[in-house]
DNA sequence: CGGGAGCTTGATGGACCTCAATCCCTGTGG
DNA sequence: CCACAGGGATTGAGGTCCATCAAGCTCCCG
């Protein structure tokens, strides 16, 4: 892997070749990061939005709240992750987000957007492109919610972690640190906490997956694989710029 | 409303202010209409994807199907809705779009995009619109399966479809056409169809509204909306043009 | 008039929730 | 170094929402 130090471009290599001046661009978007600590919303639901966040390290969440208290979770952003990119669009937040763990993030607004499209055009086809790619991750969790059992969908899900934190090089063989507490789960696959935990403790005694102070290790990957029926999302190489006049 | 014979273009209308060029080229790109009878899918999950559909009239469904036979519906594409944006990013589509009534759609494929990318930029950033509306929808179906009990997901649903409609100016005054079987519903809601029909019975008795040979009258919208905690999805209309540079 | 698709209703069971108590772990202050 | 507090994990008991199975119904269409 070529290194850089930028898991956003970490991430964008793996997707689509990129010319020095597109990537240079990138790296010229991602500047000043800021700090952000444990536990302090960043956005929030119906907040004005035209405003979004490159996460460069950390774990953050976000999620819709209800009427009656409770949490949709939607993702769990980690680095190389562009949060907010809807409300960019849409004037205001749909959804707030939230640092799990002290983060750090680059801003990027509106006007940034709007140069990178009219300048880059290839950079507007791969922000559609990590946009599709998000939304089929949302389709997957949708399909989850609505049609899978607790247990698979648990299953399902800490696989899509692994993968996912896999492509910006945060997960060791069958192995990754994962602060997310059993409430979070919850929250994102539309389960109790309490329930959340006795799945966990069913994935343990079948000695699929054990999640243990903030640490998830995969005991065996196939049988997870087929109790959780995943596929891993379309991760497809393109190579746009030969398809292109650009 | 400036009348126009074209339902994706009465859309668009509603959402930003668009030049006569760019009309052009939007009508340019919604040529040869193919009809599709009822049943027929014209996008299959795992086929090679790189073909996108514009419907011009009819209903659709787009879902994905579980290896335990299950289906999970994504949406149901109406008038004006541009499906399969994703499956043309991503190598294969994600998933299957079948024609719940006969219906007529255009075809867009990548060049097609491409063309319009780097001809008119601020068509992209209407695409990049589109796709992030698209995306809060399904954000909020996301939240209705995950946190919300049958009945009000029930109710939330049938109140986004009215919105929808309305927007196309398929609906009157709270009152629309549906072809949709309970088992349509029931797939989309992650409920089964003998449940939905409960809850409809529910509905009705409640005096909330009344869902018969595919018509749907809504008695008590106020009500409705209450029962569903439910918000319009940020239909802000946008003017592009004055913050770009284009 | 027969068949099929979809709607309706009842009975039963199971998956998951809620409430509640206990335990564990880590950080903090005396 | 210990006591304590608090967030999170764990486990049990009981209840509810919704699924499943099954039967009958209605309506439409050939």
């Amino acid at each position: 892997m070529r290194s850089d130090e930028n898991p956003f471009l970490r991430k964008l290599d793996k997707l689509v070749e990129l010319s020095e001046a597109e990537k240079a661009f990138l790296r010229s978007l991602q500047v000043k990061p800021m700090k952000v600590e444990r536990g302090r919303e960043i956005l929030r639901e119906g907040e004005n939005g035209n405003v979004s966040y490159i996460l460069q390290s950390g774990w953050s969440c976000s999620y819709k709240s209800l009427a009656n208290g409770e949490r949709q979770v939607i993702a769990f952003p980690i680095a190389g992750d562009w949060v907010g990119l809807r409300s960019l669009f849409l004037e205001t937040s749909d959804h707030t987000f939230k640092a799990v763990t002290d983060m750090e993030v680059t801003r990027v607004d509106m006007p940034g957007m709007q140069r990178m499209l009219s300048e880059f055009p290839l950079l507007g086809t791969v922000v559609l492109l990590i946009v599709a790619r998000e939304e089929a991750l949302l389709i997957e969790h949708l399909a989850s919610i609505g049609r899978r059992s607790a247990i698979e969908r648990t299953a399902h899900y800490i696989l899509e972690l692994f993968d996912r934190l896999r492509v910006v090089g945060l997960s060791h063989i069958e192995n990754f640190h994962c602060p997310l507490t059993q409430a979070h789960l919850g929250d994102a696959l539309g389960l109790s906490s309490v329930h959340v935990n006795r799945v966990l403790h069913e994935l343990r005694t079948r000695n699929l997956v054990t999640m243990r102070n903030h640490n998830v290790s995969i005991h065996d990957v196939g049988a997870l694989r087929e109790l959780a029926t995943y596929h891993v999302v379309a991760s497809v190489r393109l190579s746009l710029r030969q398809r292109t006049s650009f």
